[in-house]
DNA sequence: ATATTTAATGAAAGCGCTTACAATTGGTCT
DNA sequence: AGACCAATTGTAAGCGCTTTCATTAAATAT
């Protein structure tokens, strides 16, 4: 391996002035520089990024945990940090925690060990306490998709409420009352968080939340379609379902036609999320959009900012929820 | 930052000893053992791997580059990888490249000065020469879903042409003879393989194929609808579709559907990588399945044994394509 | 008990870079 | 010309670890 060494002898100068050509650090005259350049060519040097990390005590690499690689969600999420962060020379690290509390830690430690000069989180299974003595400790992090009153500026969440007021807000603008809800995991904030928001809507409509006319599902298409199953077999009638994922829709969209009911003519059904197949329906999944790329980039962004004072990016720690309209919903009959 | 040193001054053993019981090689006393990870536990010690990585000259990092990291691709392609890397303590630094030759050029060039142990590559852009050319050097390298015959031995790929054949003789199997096919873009190999899987099993079965039941998409959903729009403005009947994937195949269900044709009692539509959401549709893709995951596991495995030489791991060079019978097919009426 | 192995430790030389700080160079200003 | 400054470059001390080699302690053989 050719070291920094080596070209400073061959292009006659010291191994700083060659450091600086590299970084583009301190003064270096013009005809030098193309010296070193040159030099550099000539004996094919690469770059030792793991030396210069350790001597210069910064990495330029971001840890990253997710739950898990697979699925459409993070691939969104890291792509758009990615992106980010790609313009900004760093470099991203993988890991997932599985959410479970000590994957998720030993992947953190093992991040840290590395030097990482920042991390990004999405952790499930890790107390509110453990990631707040993170910070604490003066450890780099932006927590996403959750949020923590102490280290409020360090996470990056979805007014999770507000996506779920905005779903039965818009079946009830359309006409209907029967209001049927597929929930998520209830033990996830995000699955109490929408919950909450669809009850806020019926409250404000003065519809009473009707608890025989809620089920609680995993997030898994499965159990949407076990949620349609479960629901009908009570025998409250509704005309519209809403549900705390896409995923759950789908599967909810598909119970009802094996029981010959037809969306939206029949029942309305509403998702949450937006994933990319969602547009793939037939109909096209009504549902709320979670700006998830939008997510990862503002978390590239905070770490630009606060970790390596890259002047100003754009930001913001709360990110909107919005309705898409597409055609599994519309009036009842 | 505590550092080794401090450990073994407080254990009163020397700094070598304490690398020893950290990477627990060497010989050490169990008593002396216990002496330093409790000093290391007191001193709230944290392993410093990138120092480890430029005294060692290994950094157990994998880079990985993939064209993008949005989509449900890639990330059941890293997860796979992740998953067998994990138990082994390896790491994985993510890169996209765009399918940009310039780019992926850059993040290959990035990915060795951070001096990964070995590179994990899908890339699209750059030229076989290239990749030959790094082996050469002497670069631990597997290349995924493309195949490079001066180094198959570092590609782990699909057989897209089998997948093709497979596809079109299940149509031919139930009975089908007029047979259009929607590709993917045809300057990529993947594109070119599968319609040439298609058209042999056409000619095995003794028919002719029809260039005119033949539309060149782009894997985009959209351009399968517009597919079967230009297909069927052809004026020349069929009673199945064959798509180079489901993206496109989910398109195409849409726009038949718009035109009034029932999947599959009027004609039959079949897809390509069985990607998660396939399963959701509705009735369910009929489709050829990638396994996606298993060639990311694939490529951990190589990396394992021939650059890690951790034991023998499960391993092959060419993956194999499958038919995943769902309800988008059936016998022409 | 002594010689011979083997296990356990320590000393110290790097790994390839960054970065104060010192030294030099070349102008600019009187 | 001599002083003064800013622009360039070089010197050298680390960064925190691994690892070879030498040394010492413990175990086994004679």
């Amino acid at each position: 391996m050719v070291t920094i060494k080596q070209v400073s002898e061959k292009a006659g100068v010291s191994s700083a002035t060659v450091s600086r050509v590299i970084n583009d650090t301190g003064t270096v005259k013009e005809k030098t520089r193309k010296l070193v350049v040159a030099a550099m060519e000539e004996l094919g040097y690469r770059h030792n990024v793991v030396a210069a990390s350790l001597a210069s005590n910064k990495t330029n690499t971001i840890g990253y945990v997710v739950p898990e690689l697979h699925g459409s969600f993070f691939g969104a999420m890291m792509g758009g940090t990615e992106q980010a962060l790609r313009a900004a020379r760093k470099h991203m690290l993988i890991a997932t925690g599985h959410s479970d509390e000590t994957i998720e830690k030993a992947q953190i430690e093992a991040l840290l060990s590395r030097r990482c000069d920042a991390l990004i989180l999405h952790v499930e299974a890790v107390s509110d306490d453990y990631l707040v003595n993170l910070v604490q400790q003066g450890v780099k992090l932006v927590v996403v998709n959750r949020y923590i009153a102490e280290i409020d500026d360090n996470c990056i969440s979805l007014e999770n409420v507000k996506g779920g007021y905005l779903a039965a807000r818009h079946l009830l603008d359309i006409g209907h009352t029967d209001i049927a809800y597929i929930a998520g995991s209830l033990f996830k904030a995000d699955g109490i968080n929408r919950l909450t928001g669809h009850k806020q809507a019926l409250e404000s409509a003065g519809i009473e939340y009707d608890e025989s006319l809620m089920y609680e599902g995993n997030f898994q298409a499965k159990s949407g379609a076990e949620g349609i199953r479960a629901l009908m077999a009570r025998g409250k009638p509704f005309s519209a379902v809403a549900c705390a994922n896409d995923e759950m829709a789908s599967g909810a969209m598909n119970a009802l036609r094996e029981m010959g009911k037809r969306v939206p003519e029949d029942v309305s059904v509403i998702g949450f999320d937006n994933v990319d197949f969602a547009s793939y329906l037939s109909p096209g999944l009504t549902t709320i959009d979670y700006p998830v790329t939008q997510i990862g980039t503002m978390a590239a962004h905070w770490v630009l900012d606060r970790v390596y004072g890259k002047g100003s990016h754009e930001f913001t720690h709360v990110v909107e929820p919005r309705l898409i309209l597409r055609g599994t919903t519309s009036s009842p009959e």
